[in-house]
DNA sequence: ATAATAAGTGTTTTTTTTACAATTAATAAT
DNA sequence: ATTATTAATTGTAAAAAAAACACTTATTAT
């Protein structure tokens, strides 16, 4: 087989960044790390990328791997390829980013994995750069929710505007009016109202809703302004 | 020197989109590629990565050494990490673009390089996965520029309002009305009006124009909606 | 002097966004 | 059974932004 000569051969690793939200709070999912060098430290789920895959299949082997995952769509992020950003050996990553319905995959991280999910605003020191990457998901996570009236494939199958607003307001550590957060999203007639109720947190119960995935599909694009101001974004 | 073992080592790439702007048509720059297979087909500015070079430091010299620019801002667009996506050896490409003022780098890009500009919509077939890449640099591009006030650094050093409506006209591949896109930027404060005017294009001329990089430093992330009804983008 | 060309500019209407608070449904407590 | 509690739900008016629309102006060439 012909092959590049004289050309430098590099690890390639993968990322993964995972937020989760469980109707009230944004958090992140991190574990243990198992190699040498810094084994113990917190750390996003990551690993080397082989002969025969690509990056979709090697993020979701990888999150698998590390914390049981299945089935989730993650999106890339970012390459970084710092030279000395794993000290052990130049290793180039690529990071890919997804936010989850915590209790909907609650039963597939259980304790034979050591993953564990901490609040967005408290999380350990990460190892490498590792930091970095979580700013900057968080930062693309908030650039896509002001322009787009839905998380993508990122919310639970059913939901509650209430819970719709605190996932909102969790990604930009901000409050919303009711009135003007329900009308913006109504608006886009990409919500279907359901018939039964969360009686989670309130007597009176609040209306699920579903994403109308035809219409969506077909306006994936559609931008919002979906919160007040977006000029005041960092 | 301590290593990861068992791991696979592999090519890493980078290859550069550079868009151009003439003060009316937006371009694509291409070369000839100069490797072995497919030796002498239009394709993206590409080279390896090399040992102790970051991305920046690698997309800038691959561009100097194949088109002799330099000094040309360039943001990350996408990996590729398709298997088989170059079908001489596996090799993962950081793909990083820039949108030019054609003019301003005319000297640089002279007959010793075998770059040529193609008008946007009038472009080659492309080798391996190239066309794609260039795809989604468009699409990042309309995104870009529909959000923010200006291309960021991708404007020239002077330029006119009816250039910069062209530029937008070329971009998203439509015609604004000329009085609501002037307020619009003006709105933004972040034009300053030169006391010179660009004779080239019309016998009035037009008053030059330059981007206050105070103002747009400390406003970086200012959203603006400068295109008409942008949920209708694709 | 006049014609030709593209630049520059204002107003009205429509739509969108914002600010703001009372009512309702369900349950728990008395 | 009544009442208290809690959070969900809903409307309106004022302000701001966007869209639609066409004439005037500066300059050069004839």
């Amino acid at each position: 087989m012909v092959r590049y000569h004289k050309q430098t051969r590099i690890l390639v690793a993968i990322d993964c960044i995972i937020f989760g939200f469980d109707g009230t709070e944004l958090k992140l999912l991190l574990v243990q790390r198992g190699l040498e060098y810094e084994k113990g430290k917190w750390s996003l789920m990551g690993g080397f990328i082989q002969k025969d895959e690509d990056f979709s299949r090697g993020s979701a082997r990888i999150l698998k791997e590390l914390t049981g995952l299945e089935g989730v769509y993650m999106e890339q992020l970012y390459a970084f390829g710092e030279v000395n950003r794993d000290p052990i050996e130049r290793t180039v990553s690529v990071a890919y980013f997804a936010l989850i319905d915590i209790h909907q995959y609650e039963k597939q991280l259980n304790e034979d994995y050591h993953a564990e999910w901490f609040p967005i605003k408290d999380t350990p020191k990460l190892i490498f750069d590792h930091q970095q990457m979580v700013d900057m998901a968080k930062e693309k996570l908030r650039y896509k929710a002001a322009f787009h009236p839905i998380l993508f494939e990122l919310l639970p199958e059913k939901f509650t505007l209430p819970q719709l607003q605190s996932l909102y307001e969790g990604i930009f550590d901000y409050q919303f009016d009711k009135r003007n957060f329900s009308r913006k999203l109504q608006s886009t007639k990409l919500l279907v109202k359901q018939k039964d109720k969360d009686k989670e947190s309130s007597k009176k119960g609040a209306f699920y809703y579903k994403l109308d995935k035809r219409r969506y599909a077909a306006n994936f694009h559609a931008f919002l302004n979906l919160i007040p101001n977006p000029g005041n974004l960092k």
